[in-house]
DNA sequence: CTAATCTACAACCAAATGGTTGTAGATGGG
DNA sequence: CCCATCTACAACCATTTGGTTGTAGATTAG
């Protein structure tokens, strides 16, 4: 999933598929590449889940898959929360070695 | 950046970054592969900012910057809430559509 | 000082990636 | 029916990527 995201041109199609739903051919007009490129994009996000096509008609129309992109962002929420919860922890523990009652025997130690 | 995140080896290794300041020998004993291998995989963490070296003695002392993930959910977070605020629209539209006053010529359309 | 450790970087290789063109299968319009 | 359009997919090519080994520079331990 991250990397279906990791290309220029596939966050691009994420971004115009959010605002709007687009046929493959109607995105490949926006690129400077073949239709063959833009439709392996799409088959890129669609492999990820990031994606969903649905046919209407002879087209086949990309929309964007809200919950996966939440769970991508999720994921990354996870590891801030997990860092800025260490650095509570390690503030904590500083906190300690800090406290009056302390018989550490590092406590020379500058 | 997405770029960095598409590699499981780099995700593993910023989680444990996260966990823990480690310096880049220690983070290869962990993994199946050659230390320059985990070098070069912590050398794009830090291209992407995602990481940051610190001397200490004769190791590198690898550190997760958690402002830079921060950074990431928050491209993800944007363009889930786009598409959330995207659905409101159309379902606002919708409502409009079903206002009993309409005259839309449309109406009888099933 | 010498040896051991940790790191940096270059050169090389196989595989994946992003792009191309060409061909063929559905579908709708006239 | 016939043609134009939209899509799918295969084959191919250049570049990038993830891995290797080897060499060399710092820094600490003895």
């Amino acid at each position: 999933m991250f990397h279906a995201l990791s290309d220029t041109t596939r966050r691009d199609i994420l971004r115009r598929c959010v605002r709007d739903d687009l046929s493959v051919s109607r995105l490949a007009e926006a690129y400077p590449m073949s239709f063959a490129a833009v439709q392996k994009h799409v088959a890129v996000l669609e492999r990820a889940g990031l994606v969903v096509k649905q046919r209407r008609g002879r087209e086949q129309i990309v929309r964007t898959d809200p919950d996966a992109v939440g769970r991508a962002r999720q994921a990354l929420d996870e590891l801030e929360t997990a860092w800025r919860g260490r650095v509570e922890r390690m503030s904590h523990l500083l906190a300690q070695d800090a406290e009056p009652d302390a018989h550490d025997p590092t406590e020379g130690q500058i």
